[in-house]
Order: C-alpha cells, then sequence, then structure tokens
RNA sequence: CGGGACGUGGCGCAGCCUGGUAGCGCACCUGCUUUGGGAGCAGGGGGCCGGCGGUUCGAAUCCGCCCGUCCCGACCA
C-alpha cells in the first residue's frame, strides 16, 4: 500500500494522558485513537494488527477442530437471569430497557448465549464434543479505564466453548486449548507465562490464565524457575521465607505502652521486634460480620484468598466500626479477646502453632488504646481458623520444590477455564447418553484478548524510537522508504522493488509522501515495521538499503540483490 | 467508591496567583527556496478558554455546582 493512500495520523508528541509505553506509542504511531474513557477507535495500522493477530488465532483455533460462528451482543436479560449473573453482577454491567420495557444488557461475555444455543440444537452424545468460538465485541463498565487499549469498556474477544460428555472429555478439550494457545502467543511474537489462576465468579474447577510478562500489567504472578510453578498471587501457595518468631515461653501476655505506634513499621521499631515478630489484626466486614483476619507482619494479606475462604464478599471496615467492635482504634487491634466480643477471627497458616517449629510467640495490638501485647501465642492466648490469606512474595519457597519464587508482573492475555455445568444446567442444556439417559453437558470457556496482545508485544518490543513489531503481527511486513519521490530514477526503482517485495508474498508499505526524509524515517522507525528498505541517493547507481527494526545494522544492497537480502533479514526476525 | 491532578485552535503547552476581551511551538493553507534524520523565509486560516450559575463596570483569570479525562488505591471472566 502507498502511504499516500493510507490514513496513518503519526503524531510527534507523546499523547498527554498516556503512562504506558503502548499507549503512548499505538497512539503516535497511529495505531489508535481514543473516542471515550475506555473506548477506542481502531486506525488502519491498528486494524491491520489486529487483523494479523485474529488470522493466527483462527487459524489454531481450526487447528483444533473448532466452529467460528457470531453471537449477538445484545442481550435479553432473561438468560442473564437464569443462571443468577444478572443479580450477581453488579455495575459492570451496561443494562437497559427495550422499546417494549423489556430488560436487556450488553453482553460482557457469552457462556449464556452458547449454553443456550446448546441447549436447544445438540441433543444426543453423538453431537459431542463440540468447541464453537467467536471474534466479538465484549461490553464491561469498567470502574476505571487505564492504560490506553489495556482495560477498556468495549474490546474484541476471542471466546470459545467446548461441549463434553463428560469431565473426561472436558479434560481433553482444555487440553487441546492448551496448545492452541500455546501456539498462539508463540507465533504472535510475545513472551507469555501460563498460570494457575482463580476461576473467580465464573464458577468450575480448573482455570489458567495467559500472562504476557510487562510493567504495565495489573496482575502479578509467582513463578518457580525450577520446577516451572506459576500461579497468579491472588491464589499462590508459598512458603514463608522469613525466619520464625521467638518460641513460646510459659508466661501470659503482657501489656507495653505504645504511644502513638500504629503501624507494623512503628511498632517494630518502637519494640525492636522484626516485623515477623508481630501479627498484623484486619478487622474485615463480612457478610454484614465483623471479622478479625490475621496474617503475620510481614506479609500482606490477599482480599481474594479470604474471600474465596469465606465464600463472601469482604471489605475493610471503617474506623468507626473498628472501635465498635473492638474497642480500639486502627493501630491498635489484636487478636487477644476479641472472640469474647463475638468477633470471627481467621488467621494465615504462616501463624499456625502446629508447624515444625512449635508454637511461636509474637506482639500484637492490645485492643487498648496506644498498648501492644508482647508474648502472644497463638492457639493458647486466642483460637482461630486457619487458611492460606496471604500474598505470596518473591523470595517465598515455591510450594512444590522449595527453590525462592519470583514475582512477575503481567499482562493478561487470556484464560481458560473448566466450567462443568455451572451454565448448562440452568439452562438445561442437556443431551441424551447412549443409554437414553439425559445428561447435562460439561462446558469449558476460553478467552484470548487481540488486543491485549498487540499492546503486550509493544510494551515487550520497543525502545526510544518507537515500536518493533514482531514479524507476524506487524502491520506490515517491509516499509519502502522513497526517499525522493521527485527523483524519476528513485521513483523507478522504488516502484520496482515494491512489486518484486509484493511478488513474493510481503505486506509492503510504500511511503511515496512528499516529506523530508528525517520525517520518513522517524515514522518507520515509530510504525514499526521488520523491515525497512531505503530508496534514496543511490538509486541512480543501483544501491538501495535494507535494515531490520530492531538491533542490526544498514546494510547497501544491489538493487537486483534487495529481495534477497531482505529474505534473509526477515529469516532472522523475531 | 476513596485519594490526587488536569480541562485554553487538530496536538503539546503558557497565561490564571495579582480580573481589562488570548499567546507560543508543532500541525494546516499559499508562494519561493530546500531535500539522507522530525527544513528556511514570507504571507495566511482556525479558539463561545469543558458547561451552567454567581461576584464584578468588566471573568480564561475569583467563587459555587456539574461534566469530562488521566494517575494511585479499591474493584475487575
Amino acid at each position: 500500500m502507498r502511504a499516500t493512500e493510507l490514513f496513518m495520523p503519526t503524531l510527534r508528541e507523546d499523547p498527554a494522558d498516556a503512562e504506558a509505553i503502548s499507549h503512548k506509542l499505538m497512539v503516535r504511531g497511529g495505531f489508535v485513537r481514543q473516542f471515550a474513557s475506555g473506548i477506542y477507535i481502531m486506525l488502519p495500522l491498528g486494524w491491520r494488527v489486529m487483523q494479523r493477530i485474529l488470522g493466527i488465532i483462527r487459524e489454531e483455533m481450526t487447528g483444533i477442530g473448532a466452529n467460528e460462528l457470531s453471537m449477538p451482543t445484545l442481550h435479553t436479560a432473561d438468560v442473564w437471569q437464569a443462571t443468577g449473573r444478572y443479580d450477581a453482577i453488579g455495575d459492570e454491567m451496561f443494562r437497559l430497557d427495550d422499546r417494549g420495557g423489556r430488560k436487556m444488557v450488553l453482553a460482557m461475555t457469552h457462556e449464556e448465549v452458547f449454553a443456550w444455543l446448546a441447549s436447544r440444537e445438540l441433543r444426543s452424545y453423538r453431537d459431542l464434543p463440540k468447541i464453537w468460538y467467536q471474534i466479538q465485541l465484549k461490553f464491561r463498565d469498567e470502574p476505571r479505564p487505564k492504560g490506553g487499549i489495556l482495560r477498556v469498556r468495549e474490546f474484541v474477544m476471542k471466546d470459545s466453548y467446548s461441549f463434553d460428555m463428560d469431565e473426561a472429555g472436558l479434560d481433553k478439550s482444555y487440553e487441546k486449548h492448551i496448545g492452541a494457545y500455546d501456539r498462539i502467543f508463540e507465533r504472535c511474537g510475545i513472551e507469555y507465562l501460563r498460570v494457575e489462576s482463580d476461576s473467580g465468579f465464573m464458577g468450575g474447577a480448573q482455570a489458567h490464565e495467559y500472562m504476557a510478562p510487562s510493567p504495565a500489567g495489573e496482575d502479578r504472578v509467582a513463578i518457580c524457575t525450577k520446577c516451572g510453578y506459576a500461579a497468579n498471587v491472588e491464589l499462590a501457595r508459598s512458603v514463608a521465607a522469613q525466619p520464625a518468631a521467638p518460641a513460646a515461653s510459659g508466661s501470659a501476655p503482657r501489656e507495653v505502652a505504645t504511644p502513638d505506634q500504629r503501624t507494623i513499621a512503628e511498632v517494630s521499631k518502637f519494640l525492636g521486634v522484626e516485623p515477623w515478630g508481630l501479627i498484623k489484626s484486619l478487622l474485615y466486614i463480612a457478610d454484614e460480620k465483623p471479622l478479625l483476619v490475621l496474617v503475620r507482619g510481614d506479609h500482606e494479606l490477599h482480599e481474594n484468598k479470604l474471600a474465596r475462604h469465606l465464600k463472601a464478599a469482604v471489605r475493610p471496615a471503617h474506623p468507626e466500626e473498628v472501635l465498635e467492635y473492638v474497642g480500639a482504634e486502627v493501630g491498635f487491634v489484636g487478636p487477644v479477646g476479641v472472640a469474647e466480643r463475638r468477633v470471627r477471627i481467621v488467621a494465615d497458616e504462616t501463624l499456625r502453632p502446629e508447624g515444625p517449629a512449635g508454637p511461636r510467640e509474637y506482639a500484637a495490638g492490645a485492643n487498648k488504646p496506644h498498648t501492644h501485647l508482647m508474648g502472644v501465642v497463638p492457639g493458647r492466648d486466642f483460637q482461630a481458623e486457619w487458611a492460606d490469606l496471604r500474598e505470596a512474595q518473591a523470595g517465598d519457597g515455591c510450594p512444590d520444590c522449595g527453590e525462592p519464587l519470583a514475582v512477575d508482573v503481567v499482562i493478561e492475555v487470556g484464560n481458560i477455564f473448566k466450567l462443568g455445568t455451572k451454565y448448562t444446567k440452568p439452562l438445561n442444556a442437556t443431551v441424551l447418553d447412549e443409554s437414553g439417559q439425559e445428561r447435562l453437558i460439561i462446558m469449558g470457556s476460553y478467552g484470548i484478548g487481540p488486543a491485549r496482545i498487540a499492546a503486550a508485544a509493544v510494551e515487550q518490543h520497543a525502545d526510544e524510537r518507537g515500536i518493533v513489531w514482531p514479524k507476524a503481527i506487524a502491520p506490515f511486513d517491509i516499509h519502502l522508504v522513497h526517499v525522493q519521490p521527485k527523483d524519476e530514477l528513485q521513483s523507478d526503482v522504488a516502484g520496482k522493488l515494491y512489486d518484486a517485495l509484493k511478488a513474493e508474498g510481503w505486506d509492503v508499505l510504500w511511503d511515496d509522501r512528499e516529506e523530508r526524509p528525517g520525517v520518513k524515517f522517524a515514522d518507520a522507525e515509530l510504525i514499526g515495521c521488520p523491515i525497512r528498505v531505503t530508496v534514496g541517493k543511490k538509486a541512480g547507481t543501483g544501491v538501495v538499503e535494507v535494515e531490520p527494526r530492531g538491533e542490526g545494522g544498514r546494510e547497501e544492497v544491489a538493487v537486483d540483490e534487495c529481495v534477497a537480502a531482505v529474505r534473509r533479514l526477515w529469516e532472522a526476525a523475531l
């Protein structure tokens, strides 16, 4: 394509409201424009990248026998009411009424509609297994869109759904998706991890997320480089790294005055006790009842783990509630004596007294103003229920092999869930088995965010000049910079090269604009096509330049050898 | 939802504190020159200063409310 025919609005400066590298570069490079908060326009370059990614996805989905179809994005509320999600999901769902007053929603995801279709069309075990997928818009009224294209309110998703007779069939469909997904992310040229994840409100047994490491990400994963354990920190298990607190002495807890010492850091310093010798006591509200949550002082509570343990939504208590329920202000809360106030106590496993090291003693808040207790022994001075509540930290031991874990910041680019009958049951999606028995279909659901793949690719492959696209998903394969379009000789060479390169099957962007050379070079580096061919002043002597976008130098080649030189660079490109 | 910031030609910003009817760079249009790293000169077009209300002789500027956008946290298949 000729640049003079292409809508390619590049910007010299970073947009003021962009923070993430991918956001800045995709706006500057003329790939996307923001329409409203969390709602983006895909410009021609951005849309080409999307199509490349979708092409790879389609090939790999076809490869596992999946069928593409297209579902509505405007749903009647009834299917969502049937599965209970109409009420379970709050403001994140866009809701509207039709002219007759019927409740409608914009699709956040499509389990309901796929299960509805399955319930009407799949009748026999002979119809299974099936994998259906679509590439379709999703709408989510995110409380806080951010990171440009990373967290938005309307976005394209590839979502597929598997339908099987039994768990064994589901396992196979799940494995097929793992294979396809591994190949998709590999082919797209991004670095990724497959990690264990929380099945969240999707429900279901097993779930993994595909994560692309990037500082622009919003999730954290714990990974073990030795044995391969990898999990989202919202469920990652780990072995606390820091040493245990002192062994319990026989004496009862004693009060110490700690004027104005509220935080772990303050109390630790004031009492001369390391953070891991403290108990962090956090008052939460679950089901409108108070709940004291305990973790060791050097640990962080992960609220999802708490919520999962309780099977209830939780929120931190307000300061007034803390005062009301435990009788002390925030900073002086502790576990001793709160059970008598009918406050339930849940404590992290690390504090459990039955460990190999036996009971330990800690310092904790005394539930009295400006006072802490020392020598508090879990199990003796207070009782609690035990659960894994703490967030895995870098340096913790791997739960499987004990090696230190690393924690990476990542962008979620895909996920896979074993759903079971969570959606087929309420929508009554059944088939008859060999014996004529009605059986619920076992379902799985599998998503990929193509725009997030693009953003992750930019995050992972960019330099100070612009984007360095992996070759499989670049908007064009070759950027043909025609330095002097008015020069007839150059035009002749550029035109011939354009045809020759296209004839080899490459997509070529021919920059035939009347622009200064500097502008063209800068745009080429910003847009980031894998290979640049420059037709300039030496074209008269039959010489042009070829250059890969990443590291690697520029070389001069004869016009006749240009295609071969490009092919060599193309093979070497990521 | 809690905290913070911002809103002035298409883009990036100054002006606001100390009220007097809007400016800079880039982009855009015309002409000439220039042409291998975001050109030069000359001329030109474009802004109800986010909205509403208030104070004032007079508001981009002061006050109030609202809207929008971004960032941190919470939240989030």
